[in-house]
DNA sequence: GTCTATATGTTGATAGAC
DNA sequence: GTCTATCAACATATAGAC
């Protein structure tokens, strides 16, 4: 559960075969059981999911999925740290690379873009969450220094001339990736139509060039 | 509670002074009821916050609450239901102009920021909506409608060589309306830091031309 | 119009038999 | 490890006294 990637063992990834038998019904990896417990979180919502949606969904009984899991808050906690282990990571590794600002900024659009394709419901469920328990007061505090993070990325490429400076650099950070968060309202994985890489290349294009418009000079209104 | 602006009458928008006096305790218009219930389905979530916790809110008990509203779903109808036709009648607006289908798109972007900003609680609400029941279905089919329509704006604006072609024009609809909606995550009215006009512009600017990054000629990866 | 009291169902979580 | 049975707390909603 500590990092983002890292599969217990073996090729047992959901139930183990067809029907869930009685007595013995079902098998998960830690990670195999997160994942489908996510995937009904952001289905229904984390507060309106019941621990028996979750257990039925796994093909566990209430208690015996209880035997399993230490409860519902702990549930959110660890797959809310994968999300920003996997986003954090991909900003540590963006910064390490000397680049030219403007470069490391368009790197962190593009690896956080990546993130978010795929780890995506992951960082849904992170990015749904709203903060009232503990758990869900730290995940936002992490994704706020996450995204202070983004943010002086941009005002290091407007100090450097590399960028346009006429917008607040924290306004500009905030579209910006609010424009790559907003991936997880539809793409759904297996979309033929869109893949993958044409959505981090078009969110790294748009964010760089925008429409591409030739605009009348603007002033007032 | 049809249109999104009809106040029913008088000064009155809040408790009508001070605490709830008992036997009379609170006088609300039909919209600053709504207002306020908004709000609190905002905070806690619209599944997490209880009857009772609108009823406290409000100054009623939950009885009395009961005997002005209908019930939790109603609410919701009522307030989905206000953003839904604040962004329709701001994309008829916008299309009654036989404008050039950039100058088409670029007001869609502005208005449509602006609405957000002035039905902030209301839009966000709905932008949270994720459809289980009746009500959320029908503002969920209703937000398709408007999102086809701002697709199919990018695409006039596309076959009119007006601006870039070389990304999916449902792609960039998604992407510049979801950086425009993503302002509801973080705008809190009344701040000083960030007036509304900066945010509206900010956002047409953004979308139009980027970043404004002279980047060298892009391709693998 | 507002209240107290309650009907009816669901929640997260546990006890203990097998 | 899984089950049945059960818990206290809380949900939406209503009835009826005042």
């Amino acid at each position: 559960m500590s990092t983002a990637s890292d599969e217990k063992a073996g090729p047992v990834t959901g139930p183990t075969a067809g029907r869930p038998a009685r007595g013995r019904p079902a098998r998960y990896t830690k990670d195999g059981l997160l994942e489908l417990v996510v995937k009904v979180f952001n289905e229904r919502g984390y507060e309106a999911a019941s621990m028996e949606d979750l257990a039925k969904a796994s093909g566990f009984t209430k208690s015996t999925f209880y035997h399993h899991v230490s409860g519902k808050e702990e549930l959110l906690r660890m797959a809310v740290d994968r999300a920003l282990d996997a986003l954090s990571a991909a900003l540590d590794d963006t910064m390490a690379h000397r680049d030219q600002p403007v470069e490391q900024l368009e790197t962190a659009i593009r690896r956080t873009t990546e993130v978010l394709l795929a780890e995506l419901p992951y960082v849904t469920l992170l990015l749904r969450v709203r903060g009232n328990t503990t758990i869900e007061k730290d995940a936002l505090a992490r994704r706020r220094a996450i995204d202070a993070r983004l943010a002086a990325l941009v005002a290091a490429a407007v100090d450097a001339g590399q960028i346009r400076g006429d917008i607040d650099p924290r306004l500009v950070s905030r579209l910006l990736f609010g424009m790559v968060n907003s991936v997880t309202e539809w793409y759904r994985p297996g979309s033929r139509s869109t893949s993958q890489s044409a959505i981090v290349n078009a969110t790294v294009n748009l964010a760089m060039e925008g429409l591409g418009a030739r605009r009348a000079p603007e002033s007032a209104r």
